[in-house]
DNA sequence: CACTCACGTGGATACGTTTTCAAGCATCTC
DNA sequence: GAGATGCTTGAAAACGTATCCACGTGAGTG
């Protein structure tokens, strides 16, 4: 049990200053002869420099850190990984935490990051500007992913996820929203809010994604499309109001809060107090899961009754009976394109990274009847 | 844009030494006047103690590493959730590694632990005993969750996952594995093996769970049930071995390495060399998955040709059809067992947990025909 | 030859905190 | 009243690193 080495160690065994361990250890220049000598030495005496000394000194910590709503969330899941890729190859290390989709906790964890000096962040937002000001104020370089976080409203929804619990039940709040306040918080506001906080993002174009499945309903002949969302969802909701035209049922845009008991009950709900629909678009894996139990439940089948188009490809779409027709957003490569992002932090970068997504198309949707 | 204000600052303000600041925000003794004095200041500057400065100080990073093979198994998902939860709740941030299930990765990840003095660590081992000593022996309180390291052995197995490639795609390692082996892995081995590494661990009851499931089978009169594992499923594939009884047909235990890819090839090669098996347990819910997938490929009906059970409790099982019957293993509730147990160092402690299973009947298990 | 310049080098410093240590002071005990 | 005891307090010493700065040396230039 013997402690580790230090840069003092190895100074001293190799016979030169600390300053040119450093110097040879962290690149800076030194004459051949030294560097040899040093290195040597260091592997001599397996040294490894102490992150802790580093980061005090440069009073930052390494690596990066990462916020998502819900890790259950097959999508987030897969975007943790492609940045866990990312930084593994960087060798630099992820700081983890999960928002519950709640604002309060997500302002608690960026409080713990902060605290941890970590300046490096990557987030799938809950919260809104004004939960995210005070990160980037503080200096930190954010990278939002998936989306960005919602401009501040004072009629503020994104509730807290219920729970962890995940059998469907009868929740209380499908929670409507119009679709017509979407397209105004996502065209010009009314409100004079704040200058919108710049910060990169690597997002999926949601737009076309959603047109293209809009589009394809429509070719099968469907009229009555609704959109089931959750939160985050904002920019997929508009657009869709935007590839679905002018006169759009509000009813037929329904949200959940994100647990899968809320996206339950919205789905419910939506079938229940709109038997007339007869396709429906899910924002994401949960909802569209959640659609498929709903659907099920109240005797609707798929594609024979009602259509089905989920966002996010998730292995178990290709489980389902009929398989679900997705539209696939590459989850993986955006935490990869997000990590980089927020790893290159010296050079021009990008402000927004925009991913293709794809329509693919399997057994969920058939023709209107 | 101005620096954090430092506990000097603090001190300056309140006119008192740092010792004192340091004392009264660690709960350590003070007069009230000064620490109501104190507070106020500290509150007053916004004053957040800098992790850099304590971590450096106490040589050691707070919080805790987490180690898994791959976030996308909805099953270690749900572990980390419940690992950040606690974490959360006690402050505390979480080193997230994914190791893809290459013991090389792992320890990759280790070294870096190491390096940031990160001294906690919850780990789903991919790597055997001789990797985890060299943690261990630096001072790591490791916590295993899932299962324990296995025994060093010259023959090892467990590779890396082929990569984040979904699709199922004929792989060319089936790699069958016999029963025999198996269980002479968990028993008592033939070679000396080193004293078998004391690491606290949470566990599911396996074998409980597996026994109860292959007595279900047997139930319905099933004869011919195969075992589909992947890596660190040994355990689980010695409690089916024990449970069918001393003559084990070797070829119906099979073993995939991690990957979707290789998952499913182990499920479509064991279909396809023994079409005589009437029932499979497969040992996790992407080995599930895969079994799924080969058996509707290759025509075989769940549960009139097959039946299936799952290890894994995962919101898609429900999705399926027929819905899959499952042995539910409490993954989040495990995850936050893990993170208690790291966390509370000092105390005596269990030195395992083991957590109960559920058979969850649905619908993919039927009589034998 | 004198001067400049470039470069390799090591001493010293600062990063922000916790912890040790001794000093100061009030109270208690004999 | 003198000594002992307890409590509060602040100065100072780490912790391991990166970086500033000054020094020395050698080569190049006038």
């Amino acid at each position: 049990m013997d402690k580790r080495a230090t840069i003092k160690d190895v100074a001293e065994a190799a016979g030169v200053g600390v300053a040119t361990v450093s110097r040879v250890l962290s690149g800076g220049s030194a004459s051949p002869h030294t560097r040899e000598r040093v290195l040597a030495v260091a592997a001599q005496l397996d040294y490894r420099p102490s992150a802790l000394g580093r980061n005090l000194r440069q009073r930052r910590t390494g690596g990066m850190g990462l916020l998502v709503p819900d890790l259950t969330d097959t999508f987030y899941a897969q975007l943790a990984e492609g940045v866990l890729a990312c930084a593994r190859s960087a060798g630099e290390p992820v700081l983890l935490g999960s928002t519950g989709g709640d604002p309060e906790q997500e302002a608690e964890l960026i409080g713990m990051l902060l605290e941890q000096s970590v300046d490096r962040l990557i987030a799938v937002p809950s919260g809104d500007e004004e939960t995210w000001a005070p990160a980037i104020r503080a200096g930190m370089t954010v990278v939002f992913a998936d989306h960005l976080p919602a401009p501040p409203s004072p009629v503020s929804y994104s509730g807290p996820f219920s729970g962890p619990s995940s059998g469907p039940s009868s929740g209380d709040d499908p929670a409507v929203r119009s679709v017509h306040d979407l397209m105004l918080l996502d065209g010009l506001s009314a409100a004079p809010r704040s200058r919108p906080l710049d910060a990169p993002s690597v997002v999926a174009d949601d737009r076309a994604g959603i047109r293209t499945a809009v589009r394809y309903l429509r070719g099968l002949g469907h009229k009555r499309i609704a959109f089931l969302g959750g939160p985050g969802h904002d920019r997929r909701a508009a657009a869709f109001g935007e590839a679905v035209g002018a006169p759009v049922d509000e009813e037929l845009v329904v949200f959940g809060t994100g647990s899968r008991d809320s996206a339950y009950a919205a789905a419910s709900g939506l079938f229940q107090s709109r038997p007339d629909l007869s396709a429906v678009v899910a924002g994401g894996n949960v909802l569209g899961e959640a659609a498929v139990l709903a659907a099920r439940e109240l005797d609707l089948r798929v594609p024979r009754d009602v259509s089905l188009v989920m966002y996010d490809d998730v292995p178990w779409a290709e489980l389902c009976s009929p398989p679900l027709t997705v539209i696939a957003q590459p989850g993986r490569d955006m935490g990869y394109r997000a990590a980089e992002l927020v790893l290159r932090s010296g050079a021009r970068k990008p402000r927004s990274v925009v991913l293709p997504t794809e329509l693919i198309i399997r057994g969920s949707c058939g023709p209107h009847r």
